[in-house]
Parts: structure tokens; C-alpha cells; sequence
DNA sequence: ATCCAATTTTGCCTTGAATCAAATTTAAAG
DNA sequence: CTTTAAATTTGATTCAAGGCAAAATTGGAT
């Protein structure tokens, strides 16, 4: 299967992996769809799963009482999850929801992911690195909301994550960035 | 020496750790101190060190060719390092510097900490609880700076984080919240 | 293909925070 | 202690982005 090849993949860019490694990890995946309506983690929830997008794209919501604020989408060949709730086996102060029609997902509970991380070579480095990841992510998203101005936002995911632009309505982009969608909506037809 | 034992702690905090483990790790440990004027890490120097303050405060700066904006602050007992440069080897988008006059660190060089994950036990482990945890610390930080407004901000800093609030100039403060001195003065000055 | 709801655009007005500038306070250095 | 520079406060003004409302457009569902 094509998208079982995508993981390893993945993994592979991380770490050598043994084959004894990948059979014990591909064991332990499930396979799962949802529709536009679903909400695949809700809030207050305890995520129990960290997913592999095959197909879709999916957004992470934060839990604010007034409008809705994007923190992050996720496109095919990823990973996603509430990770900090996933982690911290805290309440997830996320919520996450298909952007397209469909979504197809790989996925891994949270204890089979503990006796990777146990029974594997490799488990805790792929751990490892991928929190690592996470963590840059995060970080460089720190300094772009910290120090850029809207248009300077808009301009900067223009040039660093055009594929989000073409694929995400306009008031989800705005809302990831942090301005209102008029604003976005003025800055766009102030450029192109 | 006590603030070894705060190094031991912290890592017992995370995992169970063997003797023989701590003593490998302990080794390797270097000791350095800082001055205010002192820069601790450049802008597009590559981090080599990973450092656990036992003494002052420092804060970590985002390469802007206008104004210095802060990004983070670190107190003893923490670990710091201009830390996306440390894991991927590139130039560091930030500076560290001291904020007291003067900053007490042990350090651990890139080479031995790669020589903890290769021959401990538990190095992978920590390694991975550690990049968890400060990732979890970003995304805080991201819902922080996309959803409150800046006396929302001062608020949950004064809630949250109080030590800090003692502690650092308010110009650093207003940067790190990304605001301007003026307004935090203002907003400080309408609640006290 | 048509309809309806959701999304995006546009215009107008308001406002919160930035900017600029000066006065005051604080604290570092000799 | 005194000096002097840096940090903070305060005031006046500007401006960018938000808020609101209506029109236009898009896209999904039937």
C-alpha cells in the first residue's frame, strides 16, 4: 500500500530503520476516514492518537470563547494530533477539523506508541526528532507572529507556504494569521 | 556541588536515570560564567552548547534588523540554548544574552550530548521528554501571542508567570509580548 | 441547472495601539 | 555620594487594523 510506503518514508528521513522495527510499528496502525463535518478531536478531550494524513487537509482550532483561531493545518503526507494534550495526557485546548470534503488517516493510540517506544530500536529517536520538529515549528511561528505586521505576514506565507494559499479559504488563512478576514481580503487585492 | 544535584533532579523529573548513566553524562559537563555585557550565543553562529543555568537570568533575542525583540527568558534550575540552532545545526536567528549582571551555567557540547544519546540508557529518552516539553512551551506561547489583545497579555503574564514580571526591565517584558514600552507602562499603570 | 447559504469583497467609521516627544524616575559607573 | 545614562512614565497625535453593514461572489446541495 502506497500510503504505508509514505510512513517509512518519513521515518526513514529521520532514522535507519530496521525492518523488524517498521513490521512492529506497521502492526500497531489503524486506518480511518472522515467527512467535512466530523470533529476528529474536540476539546476537552484527551487525545488518544497521533494520525498520518493519506488525503485532505485538516485544521487545528484553539478553544477561544469568541471566534474561531486557526493554529494549524495539516496536508497529506504529515503528521498530526492535539499533541500537547496527546503528550501531556492533558485536556486537548485544541479542536480538529477536516478543511476538505474528505480526510484519510493512518493512526497510532497513544499505548501502542509507548511500546514502540519500549519494544523498538528506533522508537525514541524518531520520539526525539519528531518533537524536535514540533518544536521548530512552533518557533519559527513565534517570531512571525511576534514581529511581522499583517502584510508582512500575508507576504511571508505567500512566499513560504504558497500550497496553503491555493488550498485554504480565506478567513481560516486570517484567523491563522491573526487578523480579521477583511483585513486579509485588503491586503490580497492590494498585491495581486 | 548543589547545582549539579539540580541538573540530577531535573533529569529525575523525566525519567529514572542509573547511576552509571548519570556518572557518563556528568563527565561531560563544562562550567562558564557570564558577564551583562557578554554575548552567550551570536546571530548565525552555530549553537554548540546546551546550558543549565544555575545562576542570573538571560534572555534570547530574535535577529530583527529593527527593533530587539525577546523571545524568551531563562531562571536557574531551567536549560537553555538558542535551541532550533543546537538540533539543526543551522545558524542560530537568535542571540542570548544575560539580563543580571552576572550568569552562572553548566554546559554540555553538541558531540557529547550526541555521545548521551549513543551510550546511556535513557539519553534518547530525556532527549525526547525534553524537545516535548519545549515544544509544549511554544504552543502555549502561539495561542498566547495569536489571541489576546495587550492587556489580555499582561494579565496572564501577571498570572501566569509573576516571577518574570519582578524580575525583567518592562522594555524587555513589553518585547517578549510584543508590544511597545509605552503601552505596557499604560497597561501596568491602569491595573496597580 | 438552480437555489441558498457561506464566503469574500467593499465602503465607511471607530478605536486601540504605535509613534513621537518631553518629563521624570531609576540605577549604574566612577 | 554624585554624575550621567538608561529606563519608565506621561501627554499629544497619528495611523493601521478592527468592527459593522451591505453588496457581490462562490460553491455546495438538491
Amino acid at each position: 500500500m502506497d500510503s504505508l510506503n509514505a510512513i517509512r518514508k518519513s521515518f526513514d528521513q529521520l532514522v535507519t530503520m530496521t525492518d523488524d522495527d517498521w513490521f512492529y510499528f506497521r502492526e500497531k496502525l489503524h486506518q480511518t476516514r472522515f467527512k467535512r463535518t466530523d470533529i476528529i478531536t474536540r476539546f476537552g478531550q484527551i487525545e488518544n492518537r497521533l494520525y498520518f494524513l493519506t488525503r485532505g487537509i485538516v485544521r487545528h482550532i484553539v478553544n477561544t470563547t469568541s471566534i474561531e483561531t486557526t493554529s494549524d493545518f495539516a496536508f497529506p503526507g504529515q503528521f498530526f494530533s492535539s499533541y500537547s494534550s496527546f503528550i501531556s495526557r492533558r485536556p486537548s485546548i485544541y479542536e480538529i477539523r477536516p478543511v476538505t470534503s474528505e480526510v484519510d488517516c493512518y493512526y497510532l493510540g497513544y499505548d501502542s506508541l509507548q511500546d514502540v517506544y519500549l519494544n523498538t530500536q528506533c522508537g525514541e529517536k524518531i520520539g526525539r526528532l519528531a518533537a524536535e520538529q514540533q518544536f521548530q515549528k512552533k518557533s519559527s511561528r513565534e517570531v512571525f507572529l511576534l514581529t511581522l505586521n499583517p502584510r508582512e505576514k500575508y507576504l511571508q506565507l505567500l512566499e513560504e507556504q504558497p500550497h496553503l494559499i491555493q488550498q485554504i479559504p480565506l478567513k481560516h488563512l486570517a484567523s491563522y494569521l491573526g487578523i480579521t478576514p477583511e483585513t486579509l481580503s485588503r491586503i490580497r487585492s492590494s498585491i495581486s
